[in-house]
DNA sequence: AAATTATTTAGAATGCATCGAATTAACTTG
DNA sequence: CAAGTTAATTCGATGCATTCTAAATAATTT
C-alpha cells in the first residue's frame, strides 16, 4: 500500500522539471515527497537514505536538493548560519524555531498576519517575507 | 572630535559585561559603536581592523563577536546558511535582505505590524520573531 | 612586584558544502 | 535494439567558515 504505485507520479514531477528520473532522485523523491511536510538537511536525508538500504552518495544528495529546490519541489528555509535546512511544504507559511534542540516546526500562512510593511527601495521587490519565531 | 575619549565609555561597557578591556576589545567595540548601526561578519570585521593597524587576530574577532552577542552588545543575524552576520543594533526591529548581492539592511521596528501570531507550544515562550523581507 | 586569572594567538582540526574529472546511467537516433 | 549522445553520479580532493587547543601574553589582584 505504501508504494502502490506511486513511481509514475514521481517520474512525471521530475520530467516536469526537466530531470532525468534517475534510481537517486526517485528515491529521494519518494522519501521527501512520500507522506507530510518535512524539513531536512543534506546530511539526514542522506542518513535516512543509507538507512533505508538507498545508493546514493552525499554529493548527490546536495545536488539534489538544489536541484529540486530549483524546480520549487522544495524551500530552503535559512534559521541557522552553519546549516542549510530545506522545506516540503513550498506554500507560503512560516517557521518555529526550537532555540534547544534547533528543530523547525511549519506555522500555517494564515497564523501570522502582517499587517503592515515597509516601502521597499525603489527598483527592488519582494520576493518573500519570512517570520521565524523563536522560542524555547 | 572623532575619538575624543570614548575610552571610557566603551571600558565601562566592556566592564559591566563582565570583559576584561583588552586592548584587541577596545579596538573592535570602537570599530563596531563608533558610529552608526552595522552588520558584520567576522571576516568584514578582521579585514577593517587589520586595515585600521588594529593587531588582532580572526580567532579573537570570532571570540569578541560572541561574547559581545552573548553580553547583549551585538545581535546574530540569520539570513544564509554559511555566514554568520552580526548587528549593532539589538534593539527590536527587522531586516531587507538583498538576494543579489547579500546585503541588509535594517527595517525600523514600526515598519512591520505583525496583528496575529500563532499559540506556542505549551511550556515553550516566544524569545523572538524575526522578520526577513526578502528582494530583489 | 609577584601571583593569579583571563585573554590572545597561531595553527591545527572540524564540519558543512562544493568542485572536478572519471565512471556510469539515461536517453535519442538510426 | 544497438550505437552514439548527453546527463547524472561518484569519490576524493578542495574550499571556506568556524571552533579548538595549548602556549604565550596581558590584565588584574594581592
Amino acid at each position: 500500500m505504501m508504494d502502490a504505485r506511486p513511481y509514475t507520479e514521481v517520474i512525471s514531477r521530475l520530467r516536469a522539471a526537466n530531470l532525468r528520473p534517475t534510481r537517486q532522485r526517485i528515491a529521494l523523491a519518494k522519501l521527501l515527497f512520500g507522506g507530510c511536510d518535512r524539513h531536512v538537511t543534506a546530511e539526514s536525508l542522506h542518513t535516512e537514505a543509507i538507512g533505508a538500504l538507498i545508493k546514493v552518495s552525499l554529493a548527490t544528495v546536495y545536488n539534489t536538493l538544489h536541484q529540486f529546490t530549483n524546480a520549487g519541489l522544495l524551500r530552503e528555509i535559512v534559521v541557522n548560519c552553519n546549516r542549510c535546512y530545506f522545506d516540503t511544504n513550498v506554500s507560503e507559511h512560516h517557521h518555529f524555531f526550537y532555540e534547544d534542540t534547533n528543530r523547525l516546526e511549519d506555522i500555517a500562512n494564515d497564523d501570522i498576519v502582517i499587517s503592515k510593511l515597509p516601502a521597499v527601495p525603489v527598483g527592488k521587490s519582494i520576493q518573500r517575507v519570512d517570520v521565524v519565531v523563536i522560542i524555547s
